[in-house]
DNA sequence: TCTGTTAATATGTATAGACATTATTTTGCC
DNA sequence: GGCAAAATAATGTCTATACATATTAACAGA
């Protein structure tokens, strides 16, 4: 019903000949030539479907001596790191933000290492709750020098996160997944009892080399899981 | 001193304009007729480019419409889930692994259920030292009906995951990770106090529409972390 | 004004060929 | 045999063109 692109059909055959294991890691595969033959098709066709295998890191490829699995190098998995609202929302919850603290200040020198600025700084803290239940504390801090719009936005109506998704783009991000006795006054806003674990989630993204966001996610431990996935059903 | 290719050089100019932030999510990059145009060059070759862009998810094309920036989403970080002999080693550490117990049976009712198989199944508990320490603890379960060989491997010396990683493909993978207060046993088997809390990674892998493994996890909370980035710096 | 049809437009796919680049293999010479 | 030059075989890049497809915009009819 919905006609496949043939270079999408060739790409995808050979992936699945390698996550099926029929190709193994530094097996050889079919010159274009062959392909082209095998596909009837142009060489273009079948370069492209390579090309795009190359790209994502499943084959080598090597000038005169031809194309390769590559060798997984190390398990990469595709993390679902959502938008707290968005991701409560998604599973038909009702999603609630409640603001705690806010100010700007110039960064003391634990903060500015952190940041790796040292512009003026917003710092937010808030608790996120799923249908009235408490889910997750959230401590931000934001680069006001990058994003100096936030100043005047609402934060006590929108969350910190879903209103810079909306507003600032970012170019790289890191997440540090961990977990972590919750802290007496955590454990206090979430409701939990002292000592009790918790998720930890923290995320810094950046726009080139200056940080914009740094925050820092205490899950209440059996309301939430990450899910990370590799495979054909993406 | 070195010839960069045409269409490498158009992806790499446009993809930092996007990082830089002059063009923003949403913002509409110049035609491919226009750019055909400004870099005096064949349709194709600007195709290679935004092609390029789009399937690294920083453009989104739309017939008729335009080529767009993207926004980011948080979503689709690459999470590094190595094999934990391999990972410890990587930063320069001891290994040891230690088995618990090791039995194999016919699937009760709730094992049959959580791997998805009514074949027999090796079930494995162990823990995972790094320079002596005890960093996790393990149960896993392997299906032997995909993997007979592992019923003759010397799991005492080489821990089923390194194992199924030499030996076993598989098409899929799930990892969902959360934090959970250790339970009695497996607190006493890592050293840790009742009710600490630990990182619980667990991955069930497939081949095909068939479970191959299903692995449990418990982290010493301060001795692991997990990381997932995003960026041009992989 | 609304609605369905049609035309225009930007991207998507594919072709056939040319030349470039880079390892590898073969050859020819000492 | 050992070694350097030349042939060769694979991928890499690029062109010019053709037609397909999806979506928006313009238009006509009720």
């Amino acid at each position: 019903m919905k006609p496949v692109p043939l270079h999408e059909r060739i790409r995808a055959e050979i992936e699945s000949a390698i996550m099926a294991g029929h190709l193994r890691p530094g097996d050889r595969i079919p010159k274009e030539t062959e392909l082209m033959a095998q596909y009837d098709c142009a060489r273009m066709t079948v370069n492209k479907a390579l090309s795009a295998l190359a790209g994502a890191g499943m084959l080598e490829r090597r000038k005169r001596a031809g194309s390769f699995v590559a060798r997984p190098r190390a398990q990469s998995m595709v993390l679902d790191v959502p938008d707290l609202a968005a991701a409560i929302a998604a599973r038909g919850q009702r999603y609630r933000w409640d603001i705690a603290s806010r100010k700007i200040t110039a960064p003391d020198r634990a903060q500015a290492e952190a940041l790796g600025v040292s512009a003026k700084v917003l710092s937010v803290t808030g608790v996120h709750f799923a249908e009235e239940l408490p889910l997750a504390f959230e401590e931000r801090m934001v680069n006001l020098a990058l994003v100096p719009g936030i100043a005047d936005a609402d934060l006590s109506q929108t969350p910190p996160g879903s209103w810079l998704i909306a507003h600032v783009p970012w170019t790289e991000a890191e997440n540090r997944i961990s977990a972590a006795a919750a802290p007496p006054a955590i454990a206090r806003a979430l409701g939990m009892a002292r000592g009790a674990p918790c998720l930890v989630l923290e995320r810094r993204t950046w726009r080139g080399p200056d940080t914009v966001t740094r925050v820092r996610q205490y899950f209440v431990a059996d309301r939430y899981e990450l899910v990370a996935r590799f495979g054909p059903n993406l």
